[in-house]
DNA sequence: ATTAACATATACCGTAACGTTAAGGTCAAG
DNA sequence: CTTGACCTTAACGTTACGGTATATGTTAAT
C-alpha cells in the first residue's frame, strides 16, 4: 500500500506515519520511484499502533507493545503491566486534575463577575 | 532580591525564573557585575505566577492574569471568563482520561498476567 | 510535447515549559 | 591563589507530530 492509502483507511496523517518510520517503530519498502510501500505486516502495525495511541499510550510504549504484539514467546504478565502502569499514571493525572477543577470551580463561583475590579480570583492569586 | 534568593522562597527554579523573564512575563534590573535583582513588584509578579502556575493556568494565561492583576481598572468578569475556560478545558481532560481509564481497567482485568503468550489486551489492540 | 494539477520525497522550524549540559565570569573564604 | 558557591548566556533535548519550503515523480488534458 502507498502511504496516502494507508492515511485514508486509518484516518491518520501521511505526516504521522512518516514520523513513525523516522523513529522506527515501522518500516517500509520503497518503489523504483522512491515512493513508500508498505507490506501488510507494517499496515498490521500501524492499525495497531493507531488504537494503542488512541488508549493514551506514548510511541515509546507502544513501540514496545508491538515488539510484544510480533513475539509469539511474550508473556501477558509484561504486556498488563505496560496497561498498568499507564493505568497509574492516568489514574494520577484525573486526580491532579480533579483538584484543580474544585478550586477553579470554587473561585469561580466566587468571582461576581461584573465590570468592577474587586475580584476573589486575584485577591486569592496574589494573597500573603 | 537575586535570583536564588527568589528560588529558594518560592521553590521554583532559577532556570523557570530565567525562562518567566525570556519570554517578557516578568523583568529585572542588572547589577553591575550583570546579576539580576529583582524588585518587590517582580518578586510579587512571580507568587502570583506561581499561584496561577499551580491552579494548572499556562504561562499565556498567566501573562493575561497579571495584566488583570496590576490593572486597578480590571472587569472582575474578565477574570472570570478566563477561569471559566480553563475549567471548560479540564473538565473535558478529565472526561477523556476517564474514558481512557474505563478501558484500560476492563483491558487489564481481562488480562491473566501470566507467563503465556495469550493476551486479551494485544489481541484487542490487534483485532480486525 | 507541454503544462497543469496532484502525489511523494527530504528537511527544517515551531510547539510548552522548562531541564540539562557546556563554557565561562564573580565573589567571599581559607 | 585556589576552591567553591553563585551568577551569566547559549543552545540542544523533551513529545508527537503540524506546517512550510523545495524538489522530483505521475497523470491527465491540451
Amino acid at each position: 500500500m502507498l502511504i496516502s492509502e494507508i492515511s485514508k483507511k486509518l484516518r491518520i496523517t501521511t505526516r504521522a506515519i512518516r514520523h513513525y518510520e523516522d523513529i522506527g517503530i515501522i518500516k517500509s519498502k520503497r518503489l523504483d520511484n522512491n515512493y513508500r510501500y508498505f507490506d501488510d505486516l507494517n499496515v498490521d502495525k500501524l492499525k495497531f499502533l493507531v488504537r494503542a495511541r488512541n488508549l493514551g499510550f506514548t510511541l515509546e510504549e507502544c513501540k514496545e507493545l508491538i515488539v510484544l504484539f510480533q513475539n509469539d514467546k511474550r508473556k501477558s504478565k509484561n504486556v498488563r503491566n505496560i496497561a498498568k502502569n499507564k493505568l497509574a499514571s492516568i489514574t494520577k493525572q484525573i486526580n491532579e486534575l480533579r483538584d484543580l477543577k474544585k478550586s477553579l470551580e470554587w473561585l469561580v463561583k466566587k468571582c461576581p463577575g461584573n465590570s468592577k475590579p474587586d475580584c476573589p480570583i486575584i485577591n486569592e492569586l496574589a494573597k500573603d
